[in-house]
DNA sequence: GGCATATCACACTAATCAGTCTAGTTTAAT
DNA sequence: ATTAAACTAGACTGATTAGTGTGATATGCC
């Protein structure tokens, strides 16, 4: 087993360089995200990161350490969840904006291309993709169910299971400019029909769960 | 350039075999959507395919002419939508068995293989993304506006913009269980909790769009 | 029959690449 | 200063594989 902590007590010698690692993990990442599992080679990660390969080697054992580490390194960093802001008084306006939010996201080109990864490796590397879906889907919708049942319990919103309101305004919302783009497909819609879309999508949530009318 | 018709006019000499074209695409197509264009090689479609690797080259020239004209059979065969039965006059009815053929073929081995790979070649194939997008989510999208467009004309439904419509309830629909299937993790509920939001999808869509009211 | 082409079986080339080995250099703990 | 481990550079092995070459056999058209 390789250890991949730097630091470890009482040993001779010199400690493992922190800085490498983390230059092994980015290039990593940009490589795999950029061009698969396999399309991506040691040689070309120890190029990118600066290092010789034997390093890489020393600091994560095999290709598959190189890979697990690097995305969920990049997992762990990504798990960053747009807070809610509870300033305005319009669900129109929060709903639009996580809405915003969230289709931003998924059109962006590191979104797309650590979906594509996932897909890819899903037979190969489960623990991959699960890591993804963590960091991720499951931590927005998470956010969400939060947000919707604070509405419920104010008594803006009537649902009746705000998990599954939370899949469906997230997945009107991931609709077809998404599908596309990880397609490798051009936008078939402009930027401002797209956002026209999303202000439908809020729409039809709203006339469906909205309390009290 | 590689003639892929087996029957030339005026030409002397044997033919190519229809039959022996056919096995190589099956064979082909079945290896490229298990385990993607990389990891499928020549020799073991010719084998499964119970031919010599040369025949294979003869009809399709090299690995992206097999793999192309692979996805393309695959795809054309694949676009068969279902019916929209009109029969019932309970739209929630009809909607519910739209959403629930729908959420069975995005659950099916074949729907995930085909998006997987997709994603994968995004890159390197966009025409194969494109012909997959032609023959089974456009042509659906397709189906379904003109569906929506009837009940409108109908007076049964109230939409603005039915594509618009028509993406909401198949997004909904292609919810978290398939997203998962697709990044190959095990489903996270059961079978009757998948159809209970199945039913809750058609009730906000219904909600949201029901004509008169 | 004769010819052109398909098909087969199999050896072969050239490239790629994971992982190892070697031999020497650098760094830090004792 | 000694020593153990990190690190480098590059050669090397072994496996895989796209695509080619060769020579023989099969088949269908004239």
């Amino acid at each position: 087993m390789i250890n991949t902590h730097a630091k470890t007590l009482g040993k001779k010698g010199r400690s493992r360089s922190e800085e490498k690692r983390e230059r092994i993990l980015q290039a990593a990442a940009d490589l795999f995200t950029g061009h698969g599992f396999t399309h991506t080679s040691m040689d070309q990660i120890a190029e990118r990161a600066g290092v010789s390969k034997q390093t890489v080697y020393s600091h994560f054992g095999d290709k598959e350490g190189v890979f697990v580490a690097a995305i969920k390194q990049r997992c762990i960093l990504a798990s960053l969840v747009p807070e809610l802001e509870d300033a305005s008084n319009r669900m129109e306006d929060q709903l639009l904006d996580i809405a915003r939010q969230f289709s931003q996201l998924l059109l962006s080109e590191e979104s797309i291309k650590m979906t594509r990864l996932c897909m890819t490796e899903a037979e190969q590397h489960p623990e991959v993709s699960q890591l993804f879906y963590d960091a991720g889907p499951q931590l927005l919708t998470d956010t969400l169910v939060n947000y919707l049942q604070q509405q419920v319990e104010r008594g803006r919103l009537a649902i009746g299971n705000c998990r599954f309101a939370a899949w469906q305004f997230l997945f009107m919302v991931d609709a077809d400019a998404a599908f596309r783009a990880r397609l490798g497909l051009p936008q078939a819609v402009s930027e401002e029909a797209r956002d026209s879309y999303l202000q439908d999508c809020v729409a039809v949530f709203l006339r469906a769960y909205r309390a009290g009318k």
